[in-house]
RNA sequence: GAGCCCCUAGCUCAGCUGGCUAGAGCACCUCACUUUUAAUGAGGGGGUCCAGGGUUCGAGCCCCUGGGGGCUCACCA
């Protein structure tokens, strides 16, 4: 390239600028001294990109701002349009006669001194035409020739103002009198195009960048917006329910000093002020319990929960979670309760009154009532086999029997939760409650009121997968004591998911807990089976990855 | 963690048994075209074939090592 083009002239500027203004620069980590500084600049471009700075630079040539500061009044959204549009008898468009929109230009099919584009915004897709004398309606067909030909790229953000008509073929158009650039792209995009009969080509699915490159997954498969639509509209109904129940949303620590409530592995930091060990939290139970101490009597919280384990399609290192807690009732309450907030987080979902979800094969119905089932009963009922009082040896046998693989290290809880992991769980398609769990499996739940080695917790199976896991909680502080000290015992024999004793906890409970019903919920995995996604990373924007190289 | 598969242009992909200057469609550039719609027609540019070694007269292709990714299976939600 000869020096002195608008190119080399822009290019230069930004190079004695100071490198290349992207923030990646600014908040680039600070070198360590060991290793090579990384080279965040990529200083190669390929020639659209070349391309696409050269049309910037020729833009402000011609006195246009590729970024205008001032707002832009948008007037419509294209699915506004694309549903409202009214005609008379001849087919011609009665309403809509001034509109603005914005978005990105997606399509461009120039023909001459004519062409026809393609507005996406966030509502859609809405076909633009642009003729040259209409732009540029006096001598000077700059606008026309220049700008909307050449200077505009795929994937620039623009406004149009202009009214809607119809083309001879039917579609519902923006005649454009007045094209604004609102903000320039200076990458190409991906281009799938799609056919009369569906079929899409030169689809962007790579999942690595698409996940990497939300932004532009975003952009180019639109569709995908109504995943995250639904989890914020399902998000927004538990939200509602558990306001209208009289709870109160409140917020917990994530930095906590001891990560107890749950078994898994933390992830740890330190803070330096106090020069402590702290970790992220892997559950909020305790501090919200900590709340019911405290006199409310319903506390929820939709929390990030962090868990330093392994990544794959159901798991991500951070995950949210719903919890809430509600004094003076119990598990038999909380099942009652469970069934009403997905009923009805799952219509506002769909959209209407229809509580069934369609997962792979089946027709999964959340409206209630759900199956109630205890765990022997389950057991009893899939494999004929009768664990009620069974001991070790007898449940050793029981899983022979049923070829369900155990080890030597594993208790009688251990036994029973594996036996009925391998040969129930994955039978239970419809939303079913699994009661009465194995003490041993529980530290924090309330031993039952009648079935002697038995805890009243509760796990909601639906689609052979475990949605969300409820107690009586504990709320007896000589017996939680108990629990823990089993749970140090674990530890110590190398159980790393042991819970840490929370000496603080305890102090809390020694002053006295009402009986209080528990449950915690797992948004990510409520969102896949309500979206029909296989994997967390479909509904969760950024999923964790490894570092770019 | 185990097994299988993949990495070639901005995107999606071909590339035979190792053999001329590595290809296609879209995107991009130039030209034509005033109701197109995967617009069309003509012409053009664009590659660290993931990286590094090896075998060979010759490697995108074979071998080794490393990196990245996907899928399936097992465990944590």
């Amino acid at each position: 390239m000869g020096s002195g083009t608008p190119w080399e002239l822009f290019y230069t500027k930004l190079r004695r600028a100071g490198p290349y203004r992207t923030s990646d620069v600014r908040h680039a980590p600070p070198a360590v001294p060991s290793r090579p500084i990384p080279q965040p600049l990529r200083m190669q471009l390929t020639d659209q990109e070349k391309t696409r700075r050269e049309n910037l630079t020729k833009l402000r040539e011609l006195g246009i701002e590729p970024f205008p500061a001032a707002l832009f009044p948008v007037s419509h959204l294209a699915t506004d349009i694309l549903s409202g549009v009214e005609t008379d008898a001849e087919g011609n468009v009665t309403n809509f006669k001034e509109v603005t929109l914005a978005g990105r230009i997606m399509s461009q099919r120039i023909m001459g001194k004519a062409a026809f584009a393609n507005l996406q915004d966030s509502s859609g897709r809405i076909q633009l035409y642009v003729s040259r004398d209409d732009i540029a309606p006096g001598e000077d067909k700059t606008m026309y020739n220049t700008v909307f030909k050449k200077l505009l790229d795929l994937g620039d953000f623009i406004g149009v103002k202009g009214f809607v008509f119809k083309t001879k073929t039917g579609e519902t158009s923006v005649h454009v009198k007045e094209l604004t650039f609102l903000g320039k792209s200076l990458r190409p995009l991906p281009t799938p195009k799609r056919d009369d009969e569906g079929h899409v080509y030169d689809e962007f699915k790579d999942p690595e960048l698409r996940h990497r490159m939300r932004y532009v997954d975003l952009t180019v498969n639109p569709k995908i917006k109504e995943t995250f639509r639904k989890r914020s509209r399902l998000i927004t109904a538990m939200r509602q329910f558990l306001d209208d129940l009289d709870l109160m949303e409140v917020e917990t620590p994530v930095l906590q000093p001891i990560h107890g409530g749950a078994a898994a592995r933390p992830f740890k930091t330190h803070h330096n002020t106090l020069d402590v060990p702290m970790y992220l939290r892997i559950a909020n139970e305790l501090y919200l319990k900590r709340l019911i101490i405290g006199g409310f009597d319903g506390v929820y919280e939709f929390a990030k929960i962090f868990r330093n384990e392994g990544m794959d399609r159901t798991h991500n290192p951070e995950f949210t979670m719903v919890e809430f807690y509600v004094a003076y009732k119990d598990y038999n309450w909380m099942m009652d309760t469970t069934e009403q907030l997905l009923e009805h987080a799952v219509k506002a979902v769909n959209g209407d009154a229809s509580t069934v979800v369609r997962i792979g094969e089946n027709d999964v119905d959340f409206g209630g009532p759900y199956r109630r089932l205890s765990m022997a009963d389950a057991i009893r009922e899939y494999t004929g086999e009768n664990i009620d009082g069974a001991d070790e040896d007898e449940l050793r046998a029981i899983a022979g029997r049923l070829h369900v693989p155990v080890d030597k290290t594993m208790g009688r809880g251990k036994l029973i939760d594996e036996i009925f992991g391998e040969t129930v769980e994955a039978k239970l398609i419809q939303p079913t409650f699994i009661t009465d769990y194995p003490v041993e499996m529980s530290p924090l739940t309330k031993k039952h009121r009648s079935k002697e080695g038995l805890v009243e917790r509760f796990e909601l199976i639906v689609n052979g997968k475990e949605l969300a896991n409820a107690y009586s909680e504990l709320n007896d502080p000589i017996d939680q004591r108990e629990r823990f000290e089993e749970q140090l015992e674990l530890g110590k024999r190398g159980d790393e998911e042991a819970m840490a004793l929370d000496e603080d906890f305890l102090r809390a409970l020694e002053y006295g807990m009402p009986p209080t019903a528990g449950i915690g919920i797992g948004i990510d995995r409520l969102v896949m089976l309500l979206t029909g996604q296989k994997s967390i990373q479909e509904v969760l924007f950024f999923p964790q990855m490894k570092p770019e190289k």
